[in-house]
DNA sequence: GCTTTCTTGACTATTAAAGTCGACAAACTT
DNA sequence: AAGTTTGTCGACTTTAATAGTCAAGAAAGC
């Protein structure tokens, strides 16, 4: 699997509190619900996604969660980096961590991992969360 | 982690026969200390490769492992494919499987998987193994 | 003060990947 | 032909990461 299932959520979740916006906050439990996310599930990755400064929260009745930033100014870049901030800094790419490497300053490999990277955040930097509306709208199919 | 660890121990079992190419076949247990891949483990692997065509194997004393095809004529196209051929066949790339989708038909995220699909495999299938050979020589560092 | 909802950290479960074992079969050596 | 070397194969075990849960607490509104 190239994305982990809870990344998978915190993108759905982004994007479904873009459908929502403007409309005031919304509760996790309308959320998991809309997405079909696992509801303890999803408390704790949109706790873990107000780290990334594009939601927020508010308690109480009347609370859930909402976007600071509108859709069209959100890419999926900005969600996927945040989400692997932790990993993978510099190093060996999708390889292992340099720490186990057993090609330090040998890696044959190493600018094919970096090429294949750009590549990929190329096209997470070029989608907002807007134009993942715009595609529900058109309609475009699961296959 | 981009790519399993089963994964890159094929790769790096074929980059290493790639380098011993012409010299008759190569023993497993050459193959697993030359690329610190577990040797038991890259029996599973080695054996499992020889379904794609790329190497072969002769038993006996003077028996190993041998590219088929010379390192220019494989990229690493040829062998991810070859590894990944019964998951995701056509499916909703690297989401969950079509069963489990809980967005049948209506998937905003599928043009991006696609776009992501398609760019990952635009650079291993220009990456031939005699590539990955010359970046070697060429002393490309891990860093 | 009562309800609703988010908050937090620790906990458990599940799964896929990683790795191992042992008996067997072919190829070469002497 | 006997013995050694090396690949073959299927079943098994282990490990690590991910996924998912629990329960007590803290804001916010009513």
């Amino acid at each position: 699997m190239l994305i982990t299932k809870k990344n998978q959520y915190a993108l759905r979740a982004i994007f479904e509190l873009a459908k929502h916006n403007g409309k005031g906050p919304q509760k996790i439990s309308e959320i998991a619900k809309a997405q079909a996310i696992p509801e303890k599930f999803l408390e704790v990755i949109l706790n873990q996604l107000k780290g990334s400064g594009l939601v927020d929260s508010k308690r109480g009745f009347y609370g859930g969660y909402y976007l600071i930033r509108s859709p069209e100014k959100i890419t999926v870049g900005d969600i996927m980096r945040f989400l692997e901030r932790d990993i993978d800094p510099i190093g060996c790419v999708a390889l292992v961590p340099e720490t186990n490497c057993p090609f330090k300053g040998d890696c044959a490999f190493f600018p094919m991992w970096n090429k294949i990277k750009a590549a990929i955040f190329n096209v997470y930097d070029e989608t907002t969360i807007q134009n993942l509306l715009d595609n529900e709208s058109a309609d475009v199919n699961c296959q």
